[in-house]
DNA sequence: TAGATTGTTAATCGATTAACAATC
DNA sequence: TAGATTGTTAATCGATTAACAATC
């Protein structure tokens, strides 16, 4: 079978790709050149086998006996997952989440720009957070369809989440990632990402009382 | 079969049962006291046969022909979870995840209370969050120990991020919450739980080029 | 050639879902 | 009693892993 013969591709296959891409980029920064499934497993802590596998849902990227050559496995992962060329996104929300989003490091280097800021917080309005000035909310709607943004954040207050998703949604993100904890509808065709930080403390709770054991989750 | 004969619990149920747990809590709040597990399925987005499935591992808490009582779920899962009581925790990096962290709303609903806070700025150190003042990293292994703290996050920079996990895990801390991008090591027996935004935001952008509909994820 | 490691098939494992008897 | 919904078993589905022939 030859590349982007895509059929369905299983979600844990999708949410490991970045995880490989960020061990590649750092070998490569290292200045290793080829790496085996043996050697990605050890390093990403995902088995060989299923290494290999994810890979050739994609296409067949390396060289039996030898490896796979880290350039072009960093290449096909980035091209597969889009972030071969940059994504502008907005970022709904200036409070301390917002702000270490927006601030984060590693965006870059993945193409990922928050090209625009906003908050109805009159304080923040017109604060710059990295370069990025915040705007009003009521500017939402022309900055983003200005800006061809496809990709939203929200780190807002609880309460606002839902309208907050409606007006990205509305304004044609296809894209939302809801940092708050309450749980949002979005319409067909808007892929939507929970990421609750409490909820995951609470999950990782659990292996506190019963220690079963080394759990790496 | 009754209560706690737990035997091996699927990783996934004990993800899924914070995310029972904020939505029982949010209908407890409504005045609502009883749910089916249809109904709860609707809420969560998950397949009630399988909420039934996952409560079944801890006992049996519902009511055939009438459904669960909300106010017995609510406690039962946080029992299971350990959210029934309170847990202190120890922050370090106290910078704008770090702050997002300390000042989230949610947490003192389920125990949780950052007790500690580390950072090595010395502008930072002696600055309040909240009410807790910034520590210097010295202190760091003497206030683990004075208020026996089991829970670690650790928001620092990615140079500082396996330090800083040594050190937590030599000061007896038995959960740590990495929100770098790196790969940190910990001992046996220290549960490690890493979130990094970026590859959360990375692995949104697949289903940017390719529109398969809507992806809850 | 000998050794290594991929790509891929087949076997295993576990998790999800459907179905339904038990029972409130 | 009739209707609803659980708890649980059995069927399905999909993902993970092992194994190995292909081949660098």
């Amino acid at each position: 079978m030859y590349a982007s013969a895509v059929d369905r591709i299983p979600e844990g296959v999708i949410e490991r790709l970045p995880a490989y891409l960020n061990i590649l980029i750092q070998l490569r920064t290292d200045g290793v050149s080829t790496v085996s499934s043996a050697r990605l497993g050890e390093l990403t802590g995902v088995n060989p086998a299923q290494i290999r596998r994810d890979l050739t849902h994609f296409g067949s990227f390396g060289k039996r006996g030898v490896g796979y050559d880290i350039g072009v496995l960093v290449e096909r992962i980035q091209h597969i997952l889009g972030s071969d060329h940059v994504h502008r996104f907005a970022l709904v929300g200036a409070g301390n989440l917002g702000s270490a989003i927006a601030g984060y490091g590693g965006l870059r280097q993945h193409g990922l720009m928050v090209t625009a800021i906003f908050d109805n917080d009159s304080r923040k309005i017109g604060a710059r957070i990295g370069d990025i000035v915040v705007q009003s909310m009521d500017e939402l709607e022309a900055t983003l369809q200005k800006q061809n943004i496809r990709i939203g954040i929200v780190a807002v207050p609880p309460e606002a989440a839902q309208t907050v998703t409606d007006r990205l949604a509305a304004a044609g993100v296809r894209v939302i990632l809801n940092y708050t904890p309450v749980i949002v509808r979005v319409p067909e065709g808007v892929t939507l990402h929970n990421t609750d930080p409490v909820q995951e403390l609470l999950h990782t709770l659990y292996y506190l009382s019963r220690r079963e054991g080394v759990a790496h989750v």
